[in-house]
Order: C-alpha cells, then structure tokens, then sequence
DNA sequence: CTGTTAGCGCCTTCAC
DNA sequence: GTGAAGGCGCTAACAG
C-alpha cells in the first residue's frame, strides 16, 4: 500500500549489475560498456525506474534547486524576473523553490533559513534592501547568491541591474526638456539603496545640470500598488508637480488613473514615465513611456550567473549592469 | 573550505547524549527531560546547527515541499493563485518549487517527472487540461494531486474552482438582458473541459433561457493575452457582436483597448464582462464588469486541501466549489 | 569497464 | 527518558 519504490538496487539485481554501473549510465558517465549500457538502460524502461532526487542530494550534496526569494509574486516586475529565471534554471536542469517575503525583513530571514536548511545550491534574491541579518545568513552560509533586480552597494554579492542613476537622470533630463518646472520622484522606501542612492542620485544630476533647484517636497515614497499611485496624484498636484517619475508600473497606472479621474489630460497637463516597463505600461490610454529594463533577461542573466558559481567557474564581474532605454510612448509629450 | 556541516551528531557529543535525544528535541518529541532538551537546545544555539533537510527528507520520506505547475507566473490570474498556494504551504511549513509549464504538454510531462524525482509531497496543477500523459503520471506516483482554478470533468483528483456554467450563464444573461442581441464568448482553447464544456454550455444555457439562437461564428478561441484581445476586436466587430464575456483579463483589456483605439465607446456601444477579477480590472478606464472568481482563495484552499490529503486526513469533499459573484464596474451599461 | 565499500545526515524502531 | 543500530537510496572513491 505505501508507495512501493523500486530502487537502482532493483534495476542493478535485475539487470545483473552493481549499483555502480547503474548509477553510472543514469549519471551519463561514458566508462560503461555500450552493451551494459543498453541492457541497464532496458530494465529502467521496464521497471519504471525514476532515481530519488533526495537520496542523490544527500550523497552528492547538490540539489540542483535553487531558491528564490520574491517580495511579491504578484507584481509584474518580480513574476517577469521570476519568469527568466525559471526558464534559464530549467535550461540548466534546476528547479526554483519559490518564496513570497513581502520585503517583510523578518520573512525574509526566516524563508532564507528553511531555503538553505533545504540545502539548495544557490540563492537569487529579490528584494531592495540588503538587511545586515540577511547578510549574515547569507556570509554564515557559503551558497552562492545574486541579486536580480537590485543593486548592493557594497557588491558582497552577484547581482545583475542596470544603471539605475543614470536611467532616472535621462527620465528626469526628458522631463525637464520638455518644459516641466517641478519633476517629481515617487519610489519605494528611501531606505533602499536603489531609490535613496542610486536614484535619487540621477534625478539630483539631471536637476543639477539643468539648473534647477532640488526640492524635497517632491520627493515621494510609496508602496508599489495602483492604490497608493491613485492616492499620490492628488499629493502631486498639491506640490504643483505636472510630471512624475514613478519607480514602479503598478503605481505609475495608478497615478495615471488618478489623474484621469480628475479630468486632467495626459500627457498635455501632466507627464508620467514609469521604471519597469512590464506589461502594464502597454494596456493603458494613453500607454506609459518607461525606462525600458530587460526584465525577462534580468533575471535570466541573474540565473545564469548564478549557475556559473554554483559550477564554481571563473567569474570575470559579479555585478552585471545591462543596458537599458527610455521607451517613449503617449504618457510624455 | 567546503561548506564544514555541523551535524547532529556533533550537537550529540557536545551535549553529552545521543543522536536519538537530539533528533528528538529537534522534532519536538515530547518524551524528553526538560533538563537535556535545555542542554540540548543550548548547543544548537551555540554551535548554530541547522537540520539538513535533505538528510531528513531521505530518512522519513517526507520532503515537506509541493510542486506547483503554473502555465506562466506573469500572468496575473495565475501568480494570483499562486500567491495564495504559497502563503498557505508557509503557514503549514510547507515550501513551493515553482515551474513554468506554459500549458505544454510536453513542458507538462516533463517538470512533473522531475518534480516527482524530487519527491514533493503533494502536487498543484495549474492548467485547464488534464491530458493522458498527464493523468498517467499522476496515478502511477501515489502523490496527492489538486487542481487550481480549473476543473477536472472526470474528478479523479481533488479540484478547488468556481461554478463556471453558472458564472458564465449569468454573464451572459446580464449582457442579453441589456440589450444585446450578438454576444461573443472569447475564451483559450474549446479543448480545455473549462471552456468547451463548462463556460460554452453556460452560454449556452442563458442564449436559451432568453430564446437567443446560439451562433457558432461568435465563439472565439485565443491566447490568454493582451495582443491576442487587441487583434481581436476587430474580428468581434466583423461578426456583429455587440458584447463579449472573456475569459482572461489580459485578454478583456486588450479587447477593451482594441475598441477604445478605434473610437468604440465602452460600454455605450460595446460591452465587455471578463473572467477573473485580478487587479487589472480595476487599472482600465473604464474599469472592467467581472466574474469575481476569488483567485487568492482558490490557491489558498487548493493548498489547504492538499495539506489535508498529504496528512491523510478524511476528506469530505474533494472538488470544492467556491462561490462568485459578478462584479459590475464600467465595461457593462 | 565494473564491482565493493563506505558513507551522506537523519529518523525510527527496539531495547534498556 | 535515552541509547544503539539499522536503514533511507544513491554517489564516490578505490580496487580489480
């Protein structure tokens, strides 16, 4: 009644082998005679033979899983990296273990403990903020981990992104170009490197070389939902803002919509580019000019550099920073 | 240099008893001496041990994790459900290996295969056919198995989802009743039970009730995605149709923009009901009239039930039906 | 080219 | 309440 296993010792008694010769042909080892091979290869067909992936793991001490830390499976930007980098981890015969952690600091460490309890062979993390206690699980353990997505300042780890300061600050620069007085910035949490350095960098140069004075006031932080962009157009007309550069799609149509809502026209009386260029930024009217991020490939490059550590091969750059473009469509003049 | 593992057994000898105590205090058995499950406990702390799952996995044949097979993560209606599998299985310790499978038979077969190897513990299948291939893996691994979001018309494995013919009976009957005499039905392929089966006779049922003749030339078969709804428009408007029930909101959205491209007022003069209520709906202007499936709550009940079905507990039910209800917004007069 | 022999780290009876 | 011992299914030297 229990699920009756049949194992290599099955197929090795039964086709008149050791386990060993066994284990060879199902591992591709070529030291087996192709007779052997082919009569091993005919008792696995027959019994139905599938090796157990756990037992292998534990005697070979790889997992061929890796596990991937996502704030929120929901938001476009993260399930497009999710996406490139399942494809490319089953390119490389690995599987994802997923984890939702709401860049929730506390989830964060707890999933990251049960993943490397798990004993997968490496990590790609999602998420803006390196934490010092996802550092130290990160260091305590030696498994490989790249960030997809997002930066480290201090690149401990790998990590694959584009340049995110001089992305906003030609987002900003077009802005300004096109006669708007008062850009505003609307990002996450200042406290995230991304936004707080490197983006508000770019937008402080652009301003700088325009020769326009920094204002904080148009500086705003936001969760990265439609409802909070909804709520901030209002916020944005009170500080006489009449264009935006919003770091994340979902809040970017929200701020679209806001503004719709109230009647004002875009992009005549106010301008929007968005960061992520997901597929949001398309199914809106007017559709929404965006820094164009390889999001697909972003996380694809980020597994695939992954895969090279896990293979302990020689890593020229650990921070591969990808090209990027402003793609403009109807939301900027 | 390699990765020094502390095991059990070193926690065993540091604290003085065997590695039977120790295996204990970490599974919580609770016959041991509150005394050396304190020593216990204080050496793992200080020697920072962590159980190794695999090892685990071997010896108890339980690995605590659960396949999910997800069409495309970056579809909403999917990483919705998904979202909702994953924060269930955490809540019972539970960890998800996510694979893409993009509605691939092939793709299907073979991430299922793999997912067995890895002797998950129970199974998620996202997709809306059950082919031969599949069903044949399924029964040969005595591994529970629940559907999510679909339906299985032959109920061999459990399946939470909504009534489907009733949800698309009353869509249509809403979109008759308003004046309506050419109601399209757009949904992803008549192959998949869901659609050919269940969302067709709905339809059906309700151009009956109403005395409409059915039409075959206002069924439509697509791809659940934005481009395929825009292209579509102009095929809806060919044959007349006045309305359309979709079965994606990707798919809706793009119908929704293909009309507004081409200065057809919605809903004035053309209707449209989708099928998922995912956050899309609300981001269009006008916002989109749906079926309001609850998708966050199918995955979660989906895990749930699968928790019930790995644990062996009695299971009234194995397909749960959720309800729905249509949620009017400003796609339908 | 193939077989033998140890483990991998932990759980789980079965005694004590 | 605790220890000893035998696996779980497979890989990895090491012989031959």
């Amino acid at each position: 009644m229990e699920k009756q296993t049949i194992t290599i010792y099955d197929v090795a008694r039964e086709a008149n082998v050791s386990m060993a010769t066994v284990s060879r042909v199902v591992n591709g080892n070529p030291n087996v005679k192709p007779a052997t091979r082919k009569k091993v290869l005919e008792v696995i067909e027959r019994l139905d033979y599938r090796p157990n992936a756990v037992a292998r793991g534990l005697a070979s001490k790889k997992t061929t899983t890796v596990g991937v830390i996502i704030p929120d499976v929901t938001n476009m930007f993260f399930s497009s990296l999710a996406r490139g980098i399942d494809d490319v981890a089953t390119m490389y015969k690995y599987n994802i273990i997923l984890a939702n952690s709401d860049e929730n600091n506390q989830k964060e460490v707890s999933v990251l403990s049960t993943l490397l309890a798990k004993q997968v062979d490496g990590l790609i993390f999602m998420g803006h903020e390196l934490t010092d206690s996802i550092r130290a699980e990160f260091s305590r353990s030696k498994t490989p981990v790249v960030l997809a997505g997002s930066i480290d300042p201090d690149e401990q780890v790998g990590s694959v992104n584009i340049d995110y300061v001089a992305a906003v600050e030609e987002a900003t620069h077009q802005l300004l170009e096109s006669g708007n007085k008062r850009v505003a910035l609307a990002t996450g949490s200042l406290t995230h490197p991304i936004n707080g350095q490197f983006r508000l960098k770019g937008y402080k140069q652009a301003l700088e070389k325009a020769s326009v004075a920094y204002d904080e006031s148009l500086i705003f932080e936001n969760e990265p939902s439609y409802q909070a962009g909804l709520a901030l157009f209002g916020k944005l007309q009170k500080v006489g803002a009449t264009a935006v550069i919003a770091g994340d799609d979902e809040l970017a149509v929200g701020i679209l919509d806001g503004a719709l809502d109230k009647g004002v026209k875009v992009p005549d009386d106010f301008e929007i580019i968005t960061s992520n260029n997901t597929k949001l930024t398309e199914m809106t009217r007017p559709q929404l000019t965006s820094i164009d991020q390889p999001l697909y490939d972003i996380g694809a490059v980020a597994m695939r550099l992954l895969t090279k550590m896990m293979n302990k091969e020689e890593i020229e750059e650990k921070t591969v920073m990808l090209g990027f473009d402003i793609l403009k469509r109807g939301s900027t003049k």
